[in-house]
DNA sequence: AGCCATGCATGTTTATGCACGTTGTTATTC
DNA sequence: GAATAACAACGTGCATAAACATGCATGGCT
């Protein structure tokens, strides 16, 4: 009754996993009744993409948290919206910041104080976007080859771009999180960015949720003693925190969210 | 009644894409009664018109669910989407093209050839959002301050990038268009990124809708001389377009939008 | 005549399933 | 708690069939 295209059963795959649910390749072959090979393949293909983590049995979303367009993850929004509504309040009057690629960043955007004639600089298609629907906010694009599993411009004409800067504060995308290792990143170039981007701020803030503590990723990008802030959900575990705090950073609680 | 008149064939198969649907090639050869050859023959056509999405067994809708972009062209909607699939026609694969700001060039996101490999640049923060939904497409953001008129970067930086660049073919925002002045901008920074645009590009189309015909703005951008393609709507008068066909432009008449 | 959509024949590409050997996970045993 | 057995999931190479692009011939139409 119903005729298969073999990539828009791909699509579909590709549709769950950017929602954020987990994906099993056993119920897929019986799903679309094809081999679990097939099953296989279109994961593969689609991890390669940079579209999904691909795990013993199925597949998972693109790891905690960090997707592309896929920020409006039901609950991990309001946790989002949450933490960028307390980071916000460490901004002051007439700064100039950065908001790096990251949803939580994204979100962050719609917490900037209205009157403090700010200047935002970014390197993120989308949060520019939305930066850009704000009146009262003055814009800077960094630009350069977009990244697409990113969604922004990493690469070396992006890290030339913001040598340039003077940058009072910025907001550090977190991909991952750890005592020990301090803050890392998943992709080469993205981890190179986020290094030159510290090296020109005056200050820096990380954003992470819970399940982002106590993470690593492949590239390192930053010490402990390099976050001036940290900001952490109301139910951070304290354990994790004293690290943090040893090294200099403040520790920022975030309101539960209603 | 049950006669066909080809195109309708072609028309109707347009009508279910709009509408969201896949169409498998096989069912639609069974159904006008035609071989899967002609099928095919449509959904290539179709494809390179950016109208669908060519996929192994059929063709996919261009975007599943909904083009956030198409709402805010909001006015004159239907019209520049008729300019820009038109204009889309211009483009070879594998070339390298610009998109200059403008809501004609969004429109023309739309209409991009899928299979076509294409490298774009542009300058205008919402373009990119949009071309970066496109993962087929390889993205280039050119930054700089970004000016809230205009919706892009057109300051010294971002004329000093575009220097960098290679381009095959440049679609000019047209501000206004005149049979004897040009092609002329309101702002004088976005003028003069035009110029340095035009000089780095081996073409350059313009799109004008008719409203814009034979109107001028402060600031000189280029001479009719300058423009290899100007696509206009099928309305466009004739007395206009004689004097950009005699500097050597071809002149390209876009369908009457149904 | 020319034009154009179509159908058919050609060779090519793509997706799939199966067989094979390998790797990762779990259970069991000492 | 470490070693090992048992099993599921995995990746790869290969064969097959479907879908594909292209060239050419046909027939209707202006």
């Amino acid at each position: 009754m119903s005729e298969q295209i073999p990539m828009a059963r791909r699509d579909v795959i590709a549709d769950r996993l950017a929602q954020g649910q987990a994906v099993v390749a056993a119920t897929l072959a019986a799903e679309f009744d094809v081999s679990e090979d097939a099953i296989r393949r279109d994961l593969r293909a689609l991890a390669t993409e940079g579209r999904c983590r691909r795990v013993y049995g199925g597949a998972l979303p693109i790891t905690p948290g960090l997707s592309p367009m896929a920020a409006r993850i039901g609950e991990g929004r309001e946790r989002k919206r949450a933490l960028a509504r307390a980071a916000a309040t460490t901004i002051k009057p007439a700064e100039f910041i950065f908001l790096d690629n990251g949803s939580t960043n994204l979100a962050l955007t719609e917490f900037l104080p209205e009157e403090a004639e700010l200047t935002v600089a970014t390197n993120s298609i989308d949060i520019a976007a939305a930066v850009l629907r704000r009146k009262d906010l003055r814009l800077i694009m960094i630009g350069g080859a977009v990244n697409p599993v990113v969604g922004g411009c990493v690469d070396a004409g992006a890290v030339l771009a913001i040598t340039q800067l003077n940058i009072d504060r910025c907001f550090l995308g977190a991909c991952a999180v750890s005592p020990k290792g301090g803050v890392s990143a998943f992709d080469l170039s993205d981890a190179a960015f986020k290094r030159t981007l510290l090296s020109v701020s005056r200050e820096s803030v990380v954003l992470a949720t819970t399940d982002k503590l106590d993470t690593r990723a492949p590239h390192r990008v930053a010490a402990n003693k390099d976050i001036a802030c940290l900001v952490v959900e109301h139910d951070a575990p304290a354990a994790q925190l004293k690290a943090f705090a040893k090294a200099g950073a403040s520790i920022l609680k975030a309101e539960p969210p209603r």
